[in-house]
DNA sequence: CATTTGACGCCAA
DNA sequence: TTTGGCGCCAAAT
């Protein structure tokens, strides 16, 4: 699949399972460049498909990171698939 | 087209 | 363990 960073990230996370979750570095690790990391934050913030489940994204640290709309949402998100 | 910004990650001190 | 600095990439200005 050679096509954009942006599409690849963006299949990545859709194929995220629900009650689980993948670091930033681990998406960019799928979408094949591991030091992508922070372009993988650019692109879910730039991108507003519902059919992204972006929340279920979270930092290496163990930190949720951030959201579009709203980190407290996110969070609430996690809690409400089982991901924590 | 060049520069800055930022939902990040890793290493050294 | 916590803080600071560097690297890397995409989007916005």
């Amino acid at each position: 699949m050679m096509v954009n960073f942006r599409s690849r990230v963006l299949a990545v996370v859709a194929k995220i399972p629900k009650g689980s979750t993948m670091s930033y570095k681990e998406v960019a690790v799928a979408a094949g460049n591991a030091k992508a990391s922070r372009a993988v934050g650019a692109i879910m913030k730039t991108n507003f498909n519902p059919d992204i489940p972006c929340h279920r994204v979270i930092r290496s640290d163990g930190k949720v990171g951030g959201y579009n709309r709203g980190v407290q949402k996110k969070i609430e998100r996690l809690k409400e698939e089982g991901a924590m």
